[in-house]
RNA sequence: UCCUCGAUAGCUCAAUGGGCAGAGCACCCGGCUGUUAACCGGGGGGUUACUGGUUCGAGUCCAGUUCGAGGAGCCA
């Protein structure tokens, strides 16, 4: 008998030892067996290959416990590797002859099968779900986007600084935020980390914080989640215009890393990856402005009553989830939609001077009607118009102070953005829920498990 | 908060106009040397979400409750 040799590898890496033998430690994802072959597909975290154990290559106990091994059973097996345009897999075409099996454990009864189930119980078993091909791939390639954003900052000389997630009060303003018992006082979970980071710009010039943030809005749709992660870079010394050229650059390169690095799971998820390759700059710009013309358009042109309805918009009104989806189905790349009515934007961002009630303010929305995956805006520099817009907007002047302290110690222009990693997710995954874009969500109705 | 839909075996679903609660998968047993959600034969498996009502009789009809999903609004 041979005497294996006895070295850990991977399941993504099985291409490179073809004719050798490998040990793979990993869990048995399923199994079906015909006579005297059983096919077991087994992972490791890296991805899935299939084990064939034939029953003259192995002692007859070997065999009737890969015949009788449950599902999700851990085991560490040996054998050499064999390329075979058979073979399921990811990546497929590899498979290993089993020559030893080790039982780590024989799992009970595992509730996911193969086969379909509903939302409600997948869900229940967030927990294994994620075990699942599917999952597992778009929780991979979210890894990705999070590294590639890490990597495109780093390499572009912004500075990480972590915000805080205890906060004192609404930092926009806008949203409803989860209150927390903070010793005798209230704090609040942070919606954004922008406000500090614009204190950290002076220090630092670019900066981004990194980190989950919260809301708590009672959306029931497939887009929100009420635990999110987002990117807020920030810029001293950057205009609005500086600053798409500056998202669109690091989105770009976002896609091309995921295209690049994971193909495989690209590949599991079914994405059309022809829908991605073209994602390089310039994205194509337009002004809130034109976007209204051009939903009026569409709203006309549509037969369908429904739609009219929801399609309707007069100028000052901020995007609805349709108006989003129609006018991004108009474009192949991210959309920039440019100033905004200053009255439904957060407080702090810099108005045209020569059009006051607009401001400088930029939405991304991502093509094929996924909708916006960047909020960004140049902000107010003049402390005397800051506090203005504080007051007007019936905001704590008080809890502000800090902040309008630093447009008094050397002001200048400056802008940033907020990326939402799910959404961002789920776009480059085309699927269809942004639950599915995080470990373990947390949606109005979610907190287990 | 509003609108729509749903809850039956571990899972996915079916059950004619109110008349014996069923199938596939999973699981267990047997067969097969290339399975791709294998296939073939056999087996066990039910508080029909909960509460009440109508009826000789309710999974089915009525009222309420709970939980969930999709959408709107809100928001990234």
């Amino acid at each position: 008998m041979r005497i294996l040799a006895r070295m850990d590898t991977i399941i993504r890496d099985l291409h490179r030892h073809v004719g050798h033998p490998v040990t793979i430690k990993g869990w048995l994802y399923n199994r079906t067996d015909k006579g005297k072959l059983v096919f077991m597909q087994v992972r490791d975290g890296s991805g899935i290959c299939q084990a064939v154990v034939f029953k003259r290559d192995v002692d007859e106990a070997t065999f009737e416990t890969a015949l009788r091994l449950p599902q999700e059973s851990s085991l560490i097996i040996t054998g050499e590797v064999r390329a075979d345009p058979r073979a399921p897999g990811v990546p497929s075409g590899f498979e290993i002859g089993v020559r030893s099996l080790q039982v780590v454990q024989r799992a009970e009864e595992y509730p996911i099968t193969p086969k379909e189930h509903g939302v409600d119980f997948l869900m229940d078993h967030r927990h294994l779900w994620i075990r699942s091909t599917r999952q597992w791939a778009l929780l991979r390639v979210r890894a990705t986007v999070m590294r590639a954003i890490r990597q495109w900052l780093d390499s572009n000389g912004y500075v990480e600084m972590s915000t805080p997630i205890l906060t004192p009060s609404a930092a926009e303003g806008t949203t409803n935020l989860f209150e927390v018992g903070y010793f005798d006082q209230k704090a609040y979970l942070a919606q954004t980390g922008q406000l500090y980071n614009e204190a950290n710009i002076f220090a630092f010039g670019k900066v981004y914080c990194f980190g989950p943030t919260f809301r708590a809005e009672k959306s029931k749709t497939r887009r929100h989640l009420t635990e999110f992660w987002m990117v807020e870079p920030e810029i001293a010394y950057c205009d609005l215009e500086h600053l798409l050229e500056i998202e669109e650059q690091m989105v770009s390169y976002i896609v091309h890393t995921v295209l690049t690095e994971n193909q495989n799971e690209l590949k599991v998820l079914g994405r059309d990856r022809s829908k991605l390759e073209h994602i390089t700059p310039p994205f194509p710009r337009i002004t809130y402005d034109e976007a209204i013309a051009k939903i009026k358009e569409l709203q006309a042109q549509t037969d369908d009553e429904e739609q009219k309805q929801l399609l309707d918009i007069t100028w000052g009104m901020d995007f609805g989830s349709p108006h989003e989806t129609a006018l991004t189905q108009l474009y192949d790349k991210p959309l920039f939609v440019t100033g905004f009515p200053s009255a439904v934007k957060a407080f702090y961002m810099e108005p045209y001077p020569d059009r006051p009630e607009v401001c400088k303010s930029a939405d991304l929305l991502a093509p094929e009607g996924y909708g916006e995956i960047i909020g960004g805006s140049e902000r107010i520099s003049d402390p005397e118009l800051l506090l203005k817009r504080i007051r007007d907007q019936g905001l704590p002047e008080e809890a502000y102070r800090w902040y309008i302290d630093l447009r008094k110690f050397g002001s200048v222009p400056h802008s940033g953005f907020g990326l939402g990693v799910e959404r961002t997710v789920t776009w480059i995954c085309g699927t269809e829920h942004i639950r599915e874009a995080i470990p373990f969500p947390r949606t109005i109705y979610r907190l287990y498990p």
